[in-house]
DNA sequence: TCAAATCATCAGCTTCACTGATTGACAGGG
DNA sequence: CCCTGTCAATCAGTGAAGCTGATGATTTGA
């Protein structure tokens, strides 16, 4: 591998031993497909990420939800605008601390996880994925969610 | 690793469970590294990007580098106004077409782009990858060439 | 009680993708 | 040779989204 020397060196061969644009260009393409897969539901893929921290963790605030999707604050105000219109979240105030909202899943939003939204994604993945074996799939979670985990935390 | 059973399902784990999520979280980290890292060149993440296309695959038109950097044509007017500001790139008519502009590396790009900023991205890259084992390195790119190659070419 | 910090919000700025229109250049048919 | 269509680069306009800073309400700590 190291002798660069006389073989052609393509911008293809070096952008290709960049892991920085490999990771690039197959994560815009997988949010390509599930924005596509999306379309018909008039949800973005950012706003399937704030079901789906709201499904599993129940009621949170806006700046926590941005926090764990990495969106900005102040474009968190909008999304749940937008999802509140369409009935999926509620807005309340938090008992507990009376400046935050308690964003919670409503009974609507949660059919439309299980029954739509689940499925459409999965579906994405699946067509994804299939280009891969069995093994490398689990690998790649695994390597990813190291990459992705920055520092270990001591949980 | 693989009991989740009676695991509290939190959307970290289901989260951890999208390689959707995992792949733009895993670029979002390593390209806020490089960016970090090219900070004191003045020049992005993109634009080496560019200058690494021209280096290896000699003049090119500026749609055609976009196309190979996922780049706006519109975009790129600009990238290039920057570049050739800094004398890293220079654009002369193509003599086959000139409607096109045929944008070549000179002599002062490609010797920042060995001096500094190769060294300077392979760096980033080791920092990031040193999470990971020699193998699951070499794992890592095969897998993401996979993804991102879209269809599976019979070479 | 008073000051500092925090949450949601808003306004302003910036970047960037996308669209459409324009200009100059190419290519083909009449 | 002219006409039409296409294509490259450019420019203007729009919209999404991030970042900053300010504000009002509220909480927390001294």
């Amino acid at each position: 591998m190291g002798g660069n020397g006389h073989e052609p060196a393509t911008a293809a061969r070096r952008l290709a031993e960049s892991t920085g644009w490999l990771l690039t260009d197959a994560a815009r393409e997988i949010t390509l497909k599930l924005e596509e897969a999306l379309k018909g539901t008039g949800l973005r893929w950012r706003d399937y990420g704030v079901l789906v921290v709201l499904e599993a963790d129940g009621p949170l605030s806006q700046q926590e939800i941005g926090r764990r999707l990495a969106v900005d604050r102040s474009t968190m105000v909008h999304v749940i605008d937008v999802l509140e219109q369409q009935g999926l979240v509620v807005r309340s105030r938090d008992r507990a601390d009376r400046r935050a909202y308690s964003i919670e899943l409503t009974g609507p939003g949660r059919t439309l996880l299980v029954e739509v939204l689940h499925p459409l994604t999965a579906r994405v993945h699946s067509g994804v994925m299939a280009r891969l074996t069995h093994e490398d799939r689990a690998h790649l979670n695994r390597i990813l969610a190291q990459l992705a985990g920055g520092a270990p935390r001591p949980e």
